[in-house]
DNA sequence: TGACAAATTAACCGCAAGGTACATAAAAAG
DNA sequence: CTTTTTATGTACCTTGCGGTTAATTTGTCA
């Protein structure tokens, strides 16, 4: 009961606390959550603030703490969360009827536009990259979601060899690879590129050739005597 | 350095102050610059802990704030400071009298390379891009840095056109950003890629394999009649 | 209805880390 | 040789921010 530096004088009048409030430990989580993904998002581990976090929630910067311990567990809950919500929008899609060139260029398209529409999700991978991937190493579930994907690309790969269609030398997670590089490098860098060469590939057109690219590059790479069609 | 637990005896006692040294403000500076470098690249602008870097120099804390006047100057400093060394390796390279598909290639794999051997300035760009490009774009030499690659690029595209070899939507803006997106996730998304997928792709035998493969996206994307070489 | 656990609030703490004050040696200027 | 400017060293200050303490309310279950 150290009221130390109380010298007297009604100091730090206790604020009015709030007399009445609900139960909700669901709605808390997730709205912290929410202001802490955005948080991280922008500023990273270190640059987030947890203060900052609090107040733009509507709970407080107890709570934070009741529910992820630390800064660092709430990193690691914003990490996972937004890891998974991306997997099942990778599982939602269906190309197992479609033929195999045909299905390659929707997993592509689709890859290269979740990314365009996921800016928070690159960025928290970026940041994840900067800690050489050391919490989303520690999750143990982060390291087995992106199998879905694979498995997709495999079965492509696998029917479109039988039908003679692809290189007997396509390998799925090579296809994987090219697809996310050029898709992950079109959102994450943007900033950098646009500083240095300017906007041109970022205007609707531009992106819109690019996209156009990136599916060719990669049918080019696997698709025997594939045509890419002119221009953009 | 706390010396206010020494009751009694000795209490503050002023350090001997080094009695001699030589004046060397540039070795100073570079010295600290370097130190910088590899802490921004390894935990960005707000992780890096100045008290840290000065420590690894040689000099103190006093003499980065005297040069840098501030962390941000420091980084900025840092920042220009790796641009400019990697637009120095660019330029050296000289594929102007290679024939087009050839010095194409070289440019490729040239880049491919120095991303490879540059981890810290690709994650300084990393960085930056975080931070939406704001120091890049305050800086007024590392907007103009790039130029050189592109016209490199620029003049194979004539060359290649000319000669009827390169297909004529070819364009060397866009032949940089698939080389750049391959080359720069190669190095950028290592970890996290590892953590899902495995290391298969960054093994000596993966890098030599991705290496071609991405030579391959890119002369496929504008070669006429491109023959990609089988297997890795 | 009252004990107990779970959820929430406001206030506080310690210290790490960015930044500064001040003294002084080395070199340059005059 | 004196003065001034540049460069350096040591100690220190301030506060932002991650994390805690302690009290209080809400809901549950004997």
């Amino acid at each position: 009961m150290e009221h130390r530096h109380m010298d007297g004088v009604q100091k730090n009048a206790p604020k009015k606390r709030k007399t009445t409030w609900k139960k909700d430990p669901a709605a808390v989580k997730e709205d912290i959550l929410t202001v802490a993904t955005e948080a991280f998002a922008a500023h990273g581990l270190s640059g987030a603030n947890i203060n900052e976090i609090a107040e733009k929630t509507s709970t407080s910067k107890r709570m934070i703490y009741y529910y992820f311990g630390d800064k660092e567990g709430l990193y690691r809950s914003v990490l996972e969360r937004v890891y998974s919500s991306l997997r099942e929008i990778e599982q939602a899609l269906n190309v197992a009827d479609l033929e195999p060139i045909m299905a390659l260029r929707r997993l592509t398209e689709a890859t290269f536009d979740s990314h365009v529409k996921n800016p928070q999700f690159i960025r928290l991978v970026m940041i994840e990259n900067i800690h050489n991937a050391e919490y989303a190493r520690k999750s143990d579930v982060i390291p087995t979601l992106n199998k879905a994907i694979i498995e997709k690309l495999a079965d492509v790969c696998t029917r479109g060899k039988a039908a003679g269609v692809l290189r007997d030398d396509a390998d799925p997670l090579e296809l994987h690879w090219m697809t996310s590089s050029a898709s992950f490098y079109n959102v994450s860098n943007k900033a950098t590129f646009t500083t240095s060469f300017g906007n041109r590939l970022f205007t609707e057109e531009g992106q819109k050739r690019i996209r156009n690219r990136v599916v060719d590059m990669v049918l080019g790479a696997v698709v025997i005597d594939y045509l890419p069609r002119k221009g953009g």
